[in-house]
DNA sequence: CTCTCGCCTTAACCAAAGTCAAGTGCCCGA
DNA sequence: TCGGGCACTTGACTTTGGTTAAGGCGAGAG
C-alpha cells in the first residue's frame, strides 16, 4: 500500500486501532478519489454507503446543500461520512472540497462486515476513541487555563516521561517554530515561555537539546492550575 | 431507575447509544460506589474489570501510582477505567478522588456480552464518538482562533439555525452568566461581545430574547476566521 | 407602591499574549 | 573565509480579555 494511503490511515481515528495487515485488506477494493476545490463529496440527505479517508487537502463540512455555515473541517488523516456511513442512515451534512484534495473511499459494507467479523477491532475503536475524547477535554481545559509558560511545562515534563523525576535531557521532536503552533502559541512568544522556565531550571539553547534540572518541579508548575487536589 | 444515575448515564459518552430500555437492564447488577477526597478508584497496572460511570464529585487521572502529574479528570458524566476495562488490558493510569464522589460501576463482561449481541448498538458507539471528537476538534479550533464577539456570533447563527437567513428573534436557552460559561468566557466579556454584534444588527435586551438582524450575515462573520474558502 | 435583591451592563484598570521589527548567531555554499 | 539566508531571540507596542467595582433595571415580597 501507499506510504501517503498508509499514513493517513494510520493517524486516522477509525482506522488506526485496525491491524495493518487487516488494513490492506479492508482496503483492496478502495478507490483514490481526486476533489477539485470546490467540488461535493456528498450531500445532506444523501444515502451514506462510502467512508472516505481524506490524504491531502482540506474538506468543509457543512450543514446544508449550500449553507454557509460551517459544521467542521478535514484535514488529512480525517473521516469523512462515516457517523452516517456506519450507522447506515443518510448523510446529515454536507462535504465540500476546500481545497484540491484527494481521498481513499471504502464502500461501508466492507467496513461494517469486517467489524461484525472482528469484534475486537470494533472495541479497541470504542476504547481509543473514548481515549482521544478524553485527551481533548485535557487539551481544551488546559488551552483555557494554563499561561504559555505553564503550557510548555508540561510539555516538557510529558517528553521527558511520567515516572521521570530530577535532571534530564530531552530533544524537541520538532523546531521550535511547530512547537510553537502545536501549544497554539507565537513563535515569538514560545521564546518568552523558554525564558521563563529558564528560572525555573530550564535550559533551552538554540539547538534542539532541553536541559531540565528538575522534571518533577516543572510537572507541578505545570499541572498547578489543575492540580489533583 | 434513579434519575440521577440515568442522567449520568445519558451524559456518558459511551452509554448514551444504548437504547434507553437496556441501560436498565445493563446497569441491573450495578454497584454504587462513594469515594471520599483522596481515595483511589484504581491503580495503574491493576486488571481492568469495571466501568465505572461518575454521578457526582471528580476524580483525577494519575500516569502512575502516585505520580504529580495529571493525565486527565472526570466529572459527573463521564466514564472511567473504560479503555483498559473493555480492550480487557491492565489500566494505564490511575484514578484518584479529587471530591467526595459518587460513581456507579458494572462489569466490564456485562457491557462486553451486550455489544457482542447488540452490534448495532456497537456500530452507534463509533459513530456518535466520532462525531463527538469532530465536535471537539472544531470547539479546539474555535477556541484558539475565535475572538468572543466571533464565537458568540457563531452561537447565535447556530441557534437561529442553520438554513435560517435574514430576520430572526432567538431565545437565549439559559442565564448569560451560564452562557458566558459555555463560551469560555467571563460574564462581563459576553456584555461587551453582545456590545460588539449591536453594530453588526443584533438587538439583546437585558431579557433572553435576542432579534438579530441577518443571520446569514452573523453566521459570515463567526466563519470568518474558518471561512469554507 | 416601593424596597430590595440579583442579574446584567458598563467603565477603568491590568495582565497576558500576539504583532512587528530589529538584532544575533548558525549553517552552508561559493 | 566570507556572505547570505534562516531560525531563533528580544524589545516595543497593540490588542484582547479577565478583574473589579459601580451603577441600572426588573421581579418578587411586603
Amino acid at each position: 500500500m501507499d506510504g501517503d494511503i498508509l499514513g493517513a490511515l494510520l493517524n486516522n481515528r477509525l482506522f488506526s486501532q485496525v491491524p495493518r495487515a487487516d488494513l490492506v485488506t479492508l482496503f483492496a477494493d478502495r478507490t483514490v478519489d481526486r476533489f477539485s476545490d470546490g467540488d461535493i463529496v456528498f450531500n445532506a440527505g444523501a444515502p451514506a454507503e462510502r467512508v472516505w479517508v481524506l490524504v491531502s487537502g482540506e474538506i468543509a463540512l457543512l450543514p446544508g446543500r449550500d449553507a454557509a455555515a460551517m459544521i467542521g473541517r478535514a484535514g488529512p488523516g480525517d473521516s469523512i461520512g462515516e457517523e452516517a456511513a456506519i450507522t447506515g442512515t443518510l448523510h446529515g451534512q454536507s462535504a465540500r472540497a476546500a481545497q484540491d484534495s484527494i481521498a481513499i473511499a471504502i464502500e461501508v459494507s466492507a467496513l461494517r462486515d469486517y467489524l461484525e467479523r472482528h469484534f475486537d477491532v470494533a472495541i479497541a475503536m470504542i476504547a481509543a476513541m473514548s481515549g482521544l475524547l478524553r485527551d481533548q477535554v485535557k487539551e481544551i481545559t488546559e488551552l483555557k487555563m494554563q499561561s504559555t509558560a505553564e503550557r510548555l511545562a508540561g510539555y516538557l515534563a510529558a517528553l521527558a516521561g511520567a515516572e521521570t523525576m530530577g535532571r534530564k535531557v530531552v530533544r524537541l521532536p520538532c523546531e521550535k517554530r511547530l512547537l510553537a503552533d502545536q501549544l497554539g502559541m507565537d513563535p515569538a512568544t514560545l521564546s518568552r515561555a523558554f525564558a521563563k522556565l529558564r528560572e525555573k531550571g530550564v535550559e533551552a539553547s538554540r539547538t534542539d537539546k532541553v536541559v531540565i534540572a528538575d522534571v518533577d518541579a516543572l510537572r507541578r508548575f505545570g499541572d498547578c492550575a489543575m492540580a489533583p487536589t
